[in-house]
Order: structure tokens, then sequence, then C-alpha cells
DNA sequence: GTCTAGTCTTTACC
DNA sequence: ACGGGTAAAGACTAGAC
């Protein structure tokens, strides 16, 4: 038997004592297959240098009679193998221990404490990525697969009867196709949405279940296709309102039969990825916890298997399969930076990436819903579906090109931060260096790392308050990434005391370290992730794909990561003092180049990490840009600088209780009129609407007029406004995330005693919200803000001296002082009038 | 009780 | 526990008077 086949998902079995790996994909018919392969796991010693061979031979001898007893297995060593390997850049004599179970690999690597063995290795590497690194069947690429189809064998106990799969196969030969013979691929995606009695989970009853799917293929599928909507499955699945006629809903007897048939119908699509938002952390495990209320089997993965729950930080609800993606988290590390939306609710991502909201639904009236609310209610859940599943549209060619890169199954890479990313990239391509893996830091370790504190960071220049003309912003592409490849900068290229053609660098108080001049795996492998990125960026302006773009911004992703990684506690490949020289050959660079730019004439006004800003003055754009090519010219290594941009008009502020110039706090001009504001209260959820609304608009005019004229007319409107209560409560409401459990606080702050209230009336309250808040008027004397704070429902009125003092004079008085209009001393009633007082 | 320096906390920048 | 450090700023808190 021979099949073309693509990995979707990976898992492993034991049978006999060994283990096997279970692959579930699809062919190119689109049948699902599941394909079974023999694996060998193995882990390494590193052997002490000098050994002599008959030392050698002997100590294999002992390692092969190793072996580890547990009530269900004899797990042995099955044979050993000498090889010339590197570990961490440096020859060594290494030995290749193959056993029999994976899941003893630990307990053996724990018993060989033989004086000879200098260490350890590779044994906490998971079975799932030690298969994909070996046998390289890499997930999402097409394979063309041999071997003999499993028929309710005897062999593997009958698995593949207990497999809802198209074709069962023994793999013999698993071959990658050529690249003009991969095929397309995409997953028949179903998202999903619960929505529940109450917050807690398992607490309530699971009041209804959406499902949203679109066929890929147009093709084969019952259920709602309606023939306007060809190939589109749309239901909602509830048991609490039967009156409703609505054609996507179908109503259940009880919550038992509504969660049997969720399952079914699951099956039914054919999912290969079930897409929620928070589900992870919310639907999944509800729908498991009223399951087991119900005592209904969620028999969800296609061994007819509950979903497992991994602990974790967030746990992961995983069944065999059918790939769980929780796109939340996905969105969280591979979007956020590149989002406005101040929070990641599915409302807010979906307006920014789809143009497209939740529908609204009050929530009050849950106890007294008429029908037109249960109506109501349905829509809303259908739509939450929709939008997850076109997120998921949107996210699948960033999700492949993740899976592909790291090498890692969907499911896992839906789910890694990028520390987790930069790690499996590495340990995915060592072995092109022959290199061993380091091992994992235990808690010890962690604790050790962490304690180390800090190390100087970025540098800084203190701006000069002020407004100017004609601005020039230049910038490092990749600047860590490409100090780190220029310096090679890494654990195995490190060194604590100076050596024949290692570099020095100084860290300042943390001492000197030195860097090996022999390119080292890391700063190679960060090298080449830095030509991926240059390479998929210059096809897709030739050829603007989507694949293209998700695969050029993986690899700039894993680039801008990898500095982090390094300076990371919990990174195999931690190195303290790469990262500090990371950071302090950055800041030597700028510093260089900030001289450079005087040098030349100009006046610097800013620098921030790896940008530096100047007036153009009496030069042209040209001249700049001959300068820079000069500056370029003699640029060490892979470095580069480039022109961000050429801007009309900047202005920066002093800080708040100093005349000094703030940092991070400015707003640029572009020539094409549009203005740019960093740190500024505009750009902080934090602060009400009104003053963020009144700063940006300041900003705007004074950038766009050059004086601050037309803007302090303004501002005295609005507090004209304010003062006779005209402005809307909506935009006075200040926002705050609860970062921790209410009773973590040393300080309580408003937004905490805003949390309190709101757990008094029984409304959800739990870490990573954001709570709303506004100050209001009290007839007590009551001097601390949260003692005056009310949730945004409740009666009251707002403080309107509050708002005048911290808010809005605070967020557009230092823009005025740039002008000499010194708020300060108008306050004081001793010059003139007080913005305040108009 | 009032003032102030220091701490806690959130959110931004790169 | 699941990149890093630098920085601004408000509100609370503790200690001095």
């Amino acid at each position: 038997m021979e099949l073309e086949f693509i990995p979707i998902d990976y898992d492993y079995f034991d049978w006999h004592g060994q283990n096997y790996v279970l692959i579930i994909g699809r062919d190119e018919k689109g049948k699902r297959v599941c394909v079974i392969d023999s694996f060998k796991p193995f882990f390494w010693a590193i052997l002490k240098e000098g050994l002599f061979e008959k030392k050698i031979e002997n100590i294999r001898r002992i390692i092969e009679n190793l072996k580890v007893e547990s009530e269900s297995r004899i797990t042995k060593v099955l044979k050993t193998e000498l090889h010339d390997k590197k570990f961490l850049g440096k020859p060594v004599k290494a030995v290749k221990i193959f056993i029999t179970n994976y899941k003893d690999g630990h307990a053996l690597a724990d018993k060989l404490d033989l004086p000879e063995i200098e260490k350890r290795r590779e044994y906490d590497i998971p079975l799932v990525s030690r298969y994909i690194m070996d046998k390289k069947v890499l997930p999402l690429n097409w394979y063309k697969v041999s071997g003999e189809v499993l028929n309710n064998s005897e062999e593997f106990d009958g698995i593949d009867a207990g497999l809802e799969v198209d074709i069962c196969v023994k793999a013999e030969k698993i071959e990658k196709l050529k690249a003009e013979e991969q095929h397309d691929f995409k997953p028949r995606t179903l998202a999903f949405d619960i929505e529940a009695e109450e917050f807690e989970i398992g607490k309530g009853e699971i009041l209804m279940i959406s499902l949203y799917g679109q066929n890929p293929h147009k093709s084969g599928i019952s259920g709602n296709s309606s023939s306007k909507e060809p190939g589109v499955y749309k239901k909602v699945l509830t048991w609490k309102n039967c009156s409703v006629k609505q054609d996507f809903v179908e109503c259940f007897k009880n919550e038992a039969e509504m969660l049997e048939k969720f399952v079914e119908y699951v099956k039914q699509y054919n999912t290969d990825m079930l897409v929620g938002y928070f589900s992870d952390g919310f639907d999944l495990p509800y729908l498991r916890a009223r399951a087991e209320k119900n005592k209904v089997k969620l028999s969800l993965g296609l061994d007819g298997k509950q979903p497992t729950f991994a602990r974790g930080r967030i746990t992961s609800g995983k069944m065999l399969g059918i790939v769980h993606i929780d796109l939340f988290r996905f969105i969280e590390t591979a979007y956020s930076q590149y989002l406005q939306s101040e929070t990641l609710s599915l409302d807010e991502v979906a307006g920014e990436l789809l143009g497209e909201k939740k529908k609204e639904f009050d929530f009050s009236k849950l106890g007294k819903m008429k029908d037109k609310d249960w109506k109501d209610f349905f829509a809303y859940n259908l739509q939450d579906a929709l939008l997850t599943w076109k997120l998921a549209e949107k996210s699948w060619n960033d999700m492949q090109e993740f899976s592909r890169i790291m090498q890692e199954p969907l499911f896992d890479v839906a789910r890694d931060r990028m520390a987790a990313n930069v790690e499996n990239y590495i340990l995915h391509n060592l072995e092109k260096f022959n290199e061993i893996a380091e091992k994992r830091p235990l808690h010890d370790e962690i604790e050790k790392r962490r304690a180390k504190g800090k190390y100087a960071g970025a540098f800084v220049l203190q701006p000069e308050p002020g407004l100017y003309e004609n601005i020039v912003m230049l910038d490092f592409t990749s600047m860590y990434a490409s100090v780190t490849v220029t310096y090679n900068l890494s654990l195995a290229t490190f060194s604590e005391k100076k050596e024949k053609g290692f570099t020095e660098v100084d860290l300042g108080e943390d001492g000197k370290a030195y860097f090996s001049g022999d390119k080292g795996f890391f700063p190679a492998m960060l090298e080449e992730i830095i030509g991926f990125r240059k390479k998929y960026k210059a096809e897709y302006k030739k050829n603007s794909t989507a694949l293209l773009k998700a695969r050029s911004n993986a690899y700039k992703l894993l680039a801008n990561a990898s500095y982090g990684y390094q300076g990371f506690f919990g990174a195999r490949y931690y190195c303290r003092q790469a990262a500090a020289a990371t950071a302090a050959l950055a800041r030597k660079n700028i510093l260089e180049v900030i001289e450079k730019v005087k040098k030349e004439g100009y006046r610097v006004t800013y620098a921030d990490t790896d940008s530096v800003s100047f007036l153009q003055g009496e030069k042209g754009k040209k001249e700049v840009l001959d300068f820079l090519k000069e500056l370029n010219a003699k640029m060490p290594g892979i470095m580069e600088l480039e022109l961000e941009d050429f801007y009309k008009r900047a202005i920066f502020v002093s800080k708040r209780t100093k005349q000094a110039g703030a940092k991070k706090k400015y707003a640029l001009l572009s020539e094409s009129g549009k203005v740019k504001i960093r740190g500024f209260e505009t750009v902080r959820r934090d602060w009400c609407n009104l003053a963020r609304e009144v700063q940006s608009k300041v900003i705007a005019s004074v950038l766009e007029k050059g004086n601050h004229e037309e803007a302090f007319d303004y501002v005295k409107k609005i507090i004209q406004k304010l003062k006779t209560r005209a402005i809307a409560k909506e935009n006075l409401i200040i926002r705050s995330q609860l970062t921790k459990p209410i009773s973590e606080y040393k300080a309580i702050s408003p937004h905490v005693t805003a949390a309190e209230k709101m757990l008094k009336l029984g409304m959800p309250v739990r870490p990573g919200m954001l709570v709303e808040y506004y100050v209001a008027e009290s007839g007590e004397k009551k001097k601390l803000v949260r003692e005056r704070i009310k949730l945004p429902d409740e009666e009251g009125k707002y403080d309107v001296k509050y708002y005048l003092e911290h808010q809005i004079i605070p967020a557009v008085e230092n823009i005025f002082e740039v002008f000499n209009i010194k708020l300060l001393e108008f306050a004081e009633g001793k010059k003139q009038k007080s913005l305040g007082e108009f």
C-alpha cells in the first residue's frame, strides 16, 4: 500500500513495552489517515575527555546491561553507539543509548552515574519532538508513505479498529515529496462557542453551543448546508427554549442530549481543527465538567477518548486527531504586537482584523428571557462561532508556517510562546551542527538564574522639551539579532576568561565577557533566520501571497525573540552574559552613531535603543541619505541602519515632576500628515477617554499649526463642558487591568476596590480582566481616590475637580509648557487665571 | 492631621 | 514559568513632624 499523506496531529502509544508513534493526517483525496511508525527513543551519555578505547567499550557494556523495572514494564537498553559529536560547540565522544521505552528515559539516565560520564543529555526531549527530529516526518508537509494496511490486525491489539479513520497504515517507508509535488492543504475547521449560566467552570448549565464551519472542498457535508450558502455548516444547539424557530437552532430534551449531539456533530463535520476563543480556559473545560455532571462521555478524540487537560499556566485541552486550537493563545503570541486593540477580546480583535464585531446582548436579562430574547441570544452565540471561524481562516497561514518552521505539531505551536518557538527551532536544527542538546533547567537552576537580577539594557537619550521642525529618524534593522550575529554572542561561544581569538565585551557592573571568533551554532542559526526573513520579504514584494507574508513574518518574530531567549531564565541555552553583551554592544553602536551624527553637524533630538532622530537643519534629503550610506559602509558585520522616515514636526515634553525632558513620550507629524504618538496618555488605556481624546487633539493641532493657540481654545471649551457636566459619564470611565487575584495586592488601588465591589455584586472577577470605574463626588471628606470610585452602572455624579486636576490638566499641561504657558503658575492664581478656572 | 519619600502598580517603548 | 531592560506616572503607604 502506498499513499500521499500530510501529518496534522501526533501521538504515541506503547505496545509490548515499546513506543510507537501515531500520526493522524489526510491523504491527497482528503481521507483521514492514521500512520503508525516504530521509533527507538534514545539519549546521550557524553564521555569525559581522554578515555581509552577499552575503557569506553567497558562503559558501553555496563550501559547496555542497564534496565529500569516498574509495575507495568521493564525498560532496557537496546543498544549503544559511539559517536563523535559536539556539545556547546566543543568536540566530544558520546554514547548514543537506545532504549525500549521513552517514559523511562529519565529514570535510566538517573541510573547512569559512572565517573567516566561527564553529562547525560536529551532524555528531556518530548517523544513526538524527538521523533520529528529523528525521522524528519515534519508537520504539514506532504509525504509518500508505503506500508501495510492494518485491518483490525492483532498487531497493536487492534488499535486501528478503535480509531475513527478511513485507513490505518503501519509505515515501512516515509518519504517527503519534492517541493514541486507538495499539495496545498486546508484543514476542515470547525469553530465553536458556548454560553453558560455561570462564569465559574461547570457551575451553571450550558445553555447553548454554537458551531460554524465552511467546507473547504464544498462537498460531502450534510447538516445545515443551505442553498444560499453552499458548504456552510452552522448550528446552535440548545435545550433551553424550543419554541423559537430558526433554521440553525436545534433544540434537545436536556443538557446531556445537547452535549452528545455536540460530539456527534464535531465528528460528522469530519473536523481537523476545532477552534475556540479562550476555549482552553473556558469552553472546553466547561463542556467536560458538564459532561461529567450529566454522565455523558465527551468522546471527541478519534480514539473515542475524552479531551485531556495538561497542567501548565493555562491548561490545554487535547484529544487525538482533532486539533483543538484556542485562537486567543496564538493571537496573543503571534499577533498582539501588531494589534491596536487594547484588549485581546474576541470583539476587539475581530473588529480590528475582520472589521466585524460581536452581536450585542444584554446578559442582565438572563433570568427573565422572552422568546425574542432567546432568538437574539442564539444569534449572538452563532456570531461568536462565526467570528472565531473567520479569525481561524485568517490565522491559518501563520499557524501553518509556525508549525512548518518550528517543526512542531500545530497543537503545540498554537500555544507555545516565542521563547519555546526559538528553542524548538534550535532543537530541530541542531543536527546540522552535529550538536547534542543542552538540558532544560530544573527548578533550582531557574531560581539561581532569576536571583541574578537585571543587567544593563538599552540606552535612551533624554530629549530637550520643545517643538521641532524637519526631523529625520534612523533605526537599525533587527538590531539585537544582528548584534548577536555580528559579535557571535551565545552560550557556546562565551568564555569567562580571555582566550586566544576571543573578543572582549565590557558589561559594566557585570564585569567582562569574552566571545569566540569561531562562529557558534546559535549565531549561525540566527543569521540563517535573518537571511530567510530577507528572502521571503523580497519574494513577498514580488508575489504578495498570504503564505509568503506569514513565512517572512514568522522568521521576523523568531529573529526578534532570540535576544530575549538568551536572557530568559527558562531557556536551555540561557546565557546572561550573551544577553548582557548584546545590550552592551547595542548601546555602544547607537552611541557611536549619535556621535557621528553630531560630528556631521546635525542636532540629535532623541534616541531609544536602536533608533536615533535628529534635525535636518539646512541639509537636503539627499545629503541625509548619502550620510546614511556612509554610516552603513563602516558598520560592523551584518548591522545595518535604515531610514525610518522624514517628519515635518515633532514635539517632546518634560516629565511631570521635573524639568527634564521625558523619555519614551513624543509625537511626530509625517510628511503625509499622519500623526504618530508614542508614550503619551493618549495611547495608555488606563486613562479616561476624555483625557485621551483631548490630549490627542491638542497634539495634532500643535503639530499641524506649529503653535498652541487653537489647542488652547479647544481645551478651554472642554473644561467648560466638564464643569457644566456636559460631558457624558462614558467618557470618564477609567479602565485598569486586574493582574492578579485581589488578595495578592499589597497596595489597594482604585481598580482593586472596584474589583471588590464587582465581586460583592456577583459579577465575574478574575485576573486579566479590565476593571472599569469612575471617580464620583462624595459629601463626606474622603481623601483617597479609592473611597470615591463607583462602578460604571452605579448612580452618582462624577467628580469634576478630580477629572480636571487628575485627568485633563495633567494630560495637556506639559504640552502647553513647551510654549511657555506655565499652568502651575496659573493654578496658583499668581499671574493669570488657571486653566481650571475658566 | 499633614507632608514627603518611597513603594506598588499599570502601561508604555523598543 | 513559559523573551529582555528602560521609563513615566498615579495612588497608596509608612514614617517624621
